[in-house]
RNA sequence: GUGUCAGUAGCUCAGCUGGAUAGAGCAACGGCCUUCUAAGCCGUGGGUCGGGGGUUCGAAUCCCUUCUGGCACACCA
């Protein structure tokens, strides 16, 4: 199915190719000048510099061509050469008709995506760190791009790629190692089993690890021997093994479990110590082509091209100390994932102050042939999220900001809202509440450009008014509130289908917000843009609100109208609930 | 220093493959609940699109320059 604009455009195209001018000066677009027109085409001013002929007189012609067509209520051409268009109620509920048939598993028209085999990479906590305000931007865009590419028909895998086989296993390690030095890890002559219960709990590992990082920057002698502990998990030592072990088993669940609470799922639980086994192999190809060569005692890789506008420093894939770095297990993981998914396309959703560590991976990897040359590695930098002041989220007592310490500060203060509505039962809210809460953070980080810092504003996001998450939602309550009665009154469910005229002007503002959904749709999908989906949510609920108010659904006494009303609002319903769904979020029954 | 991203209403943000009078939301002010959820709707005020040049019939949008801010710039991730 075609978009609603294109589908316009087909004919004013035509009708330029039918007065001799290029078809492609007939793209017609939303109106600017709502007070005018409701579609606009700019296609004869356009021409006229390459026609060399005023603009208005291509807009006249294109015009007399257009008066036979039923499509529009209006056409004009306008002073220096605006083609106005009004479209006609019956194209448009045709076209509302057609979208309403392909419903939800047609994606109500849109088209079908490239089919492409992408991997995703989001996510990327830290093993024995708790999830922080950091973790959060990359669960989010990252599971929304993830629904809104397979809804389209591409095969995403998400691999939440921990963070495993750094630094901070071995911070962690060493200052375990100083707080209990009698521990039988950390005995030498120690011949045994090491035990299968970790001699730490969840709560230790997590004050363990900031106090260890915080002594690493003035004590170098520490900071030495976690470097070293680390080399020594990656080359296998048996008690740092089980160490490592101990603090996986014990983060992962904690982990998995706060993915849950996101309504962020990942296929793959992979993490940087999956790509050990790949990394002596790739290293020594490297060594042996030549594109890897000894720099200041690391292994490096050039990758700077003729076009830069700066110079790309070398990518280093092996530490003057023989250890694995960041950009070798990222590399390595693409020799796992080349050799066990064969994927068409990466996407790296990561904190943007990474571009230059993945334009390093990317290149690095197309060199040494780990990736065919044609395969698409794509990067989405994400900026910070920051709090009122501008600055970096930040809890009120300072410090990093746990993620559960958010969430339970939007829950509480949704929960307050939920309870003093009273529309809610008791033993409901707090579930209703989760769901509200959660729908304000995506819709918050979402409605913004992923690439550009933001600010957290937990009063903004949580309140009910404006262009928020539960603004949304209410909107959908409201609608299947209203299904339900008519259900409930008549027995019967509403019937889609082709709409007929309603000569309700709330009713047409409504339909044209809908008919936007291919094209928007597409282009969240091309260019990865889930904010694109927040606009259009926004406009349908809008323009849904205004219609609510001013339009008696159930009460309608004309029967037709009636039916055509509620097919409208089904169809609007379906529409949100399937947006919201890519936004990675669902509404409740009530709030 | 080099590179890069940003600067749009008091605040938070859209718009950026050039088009008519630059849009929303919050906040402010004024209306609307015996009617499908007022967590809503309707209306009013609010702008040198950071500054300056240029290209063009036409610039928030493209080019140059400049100011301000963020970020990155080889053994952290």
């Amino acid at each position: 199915m075609k978009g609603f604009l294109e589908k316009i455009s087909e004919i004013t195209s035509k009708a330029f190719a039918d007065c001799g001018y290029d078809a492609s000066y007939g793209k017609v677009s939303v109106s600017n000048r709502p007070d005018l027109c409701e579609y606009q085409c700019n296609g004869a001013m356009a021409a006229a510099k390459a026609y060399h002929k005023a603009p208005f007189m291509i807009a006249d012609e294109v015009v007399a061509k257009l008066a036979e067509e039923k499509a529009f209520s209006l056409c004009e051409s306008v002073k220096p050469g605006f083609i106005n268009l009004n479209i006609s109620e019956e194209f448009l509920t045709d076209y509302l008709g057609e979208m309403a048939e392909a419903g939800r598993e047609g994606r109500f028209g849109a088209p079908e995506g490239a089919g492409k085999k992408v991997v995703m990479d989001y996510g990327g906590p830290n093993v024995a760190k708790p999830l922080h305000v950091g973790h959060l931007r990359s669960a989010i865009i990252g599971e929304s791009i993830k629904r809104i590419r397979t809804y389209m028909g591409d095969q995403v895998t998400g691999d939440v790629h921990l963070g495993d086989w750094g630094l901070q296993m071995g911070l962690i390690i060493e200052e375990l190692k100083d707080r209990q030095p009698s521990l039988c890890y950390f005995d030498p002559d120690f011949t045994g089993e090491y035990p299968k219960e970790a001699p730490f709990t969840l709560s230790e590992l997590e004050e363990i690890y900031p106090a260890a990082n915080a002594r690493k920057k003035d004590d170098l002698e520490f900071a030495e021997r976690a470097h070293y502990a680390v080399v020594k998990i990656q080359q296998g030592d048996p008690a740092y093994m089980a160490l490592w072990k101990h603090i996986m088993d014990l983060s992962l669940p904690d982990l998995k479990r706060n993915y849950d609470r996101l309504d962020v799922f990942f296929d793959l639980w992979m993490g940087e110590s999956d790509s050990k086994p790949f990394i002596e192999d790739m290293i020594n190809s490297m060594k042996e082509s030549g594109v890897a060569y000894k720099s200041e005692g690391a292994l490096v890789v050039d990758v700077t091209e003729e076009t830069d506008s700066k110079e790309i420093p070398p990518c280093i894939v092996q530490k003057s100390d023989g250890a694995a770095i960041y950009a070798t297990s990222d590399l390595a993981t693409i020799v796992w994932r080349e050799r066990n998914l064969q994927p068409d396309m990466y996407i790296y959703v990561t904190d943007k102050r990474q571009e230059l560590h993945f334009t390093q991976v990317f290149r690095t990897a197309r060199k040494a042939g780990i990736v065919p040359e044609n395969r698409e590695m794509k990067w989405m930098g994400f900026g910070t999220m920051n709090g009122k002041d501008g600055k970096p989220f930040k809890p009120r007592d300072g410090g990093v900001m746990r993620l559960e310490t958010l969430i339970g500060e939007v829950n509480s203060a949704v929960l307050n809202k939920v309870k003093e509505n009273r529309s809610v039962a008791e033993e409901d809210a707090e579930k209703t509440a989760e769901m509200i809460g959660l729908a304000a953070i995506k819709y918050g980080d979402l409605s913004n450009q992923a690439s550009k810092d933001y600010i957290f504003d937990i009063d903004r996001f949580t309140s009910f008014d404006g262009n928020t998450g539960p603004y949304i939602l209410y909107t959908i309550v409201r609608i299947r509130s209203i299904l339900k009665k008519y259900e409930e009154e008549t027995g019967k469910t509403v019937a889609t289908g082709k709409l007929s005229l309603m000569e309700n002007a709330s009713a047409k503002a409504m339909m044209q917000e809908m008919v936007k959904w291919n094209e928007m749709l597409t282009s969240a999908y091309e260019e990865n843009a889930p904010h694109k989906i927040c606009a259009y949510l926004f406009g349908l609920c809008d323009t849904f609100n205004s219609f609510y108010h001013e339009t008696k659904i159930i009460g309608e006494e004309d029967e037709a109208k009636k039916q055509s009303y509620l097919s409208l609002i089904t169809l609007a319903l379906e529409v949100l609930e399937t947006a919201i769904f890519l936004l990675g979020f669902s509404a409740p029954e009530r709030m």
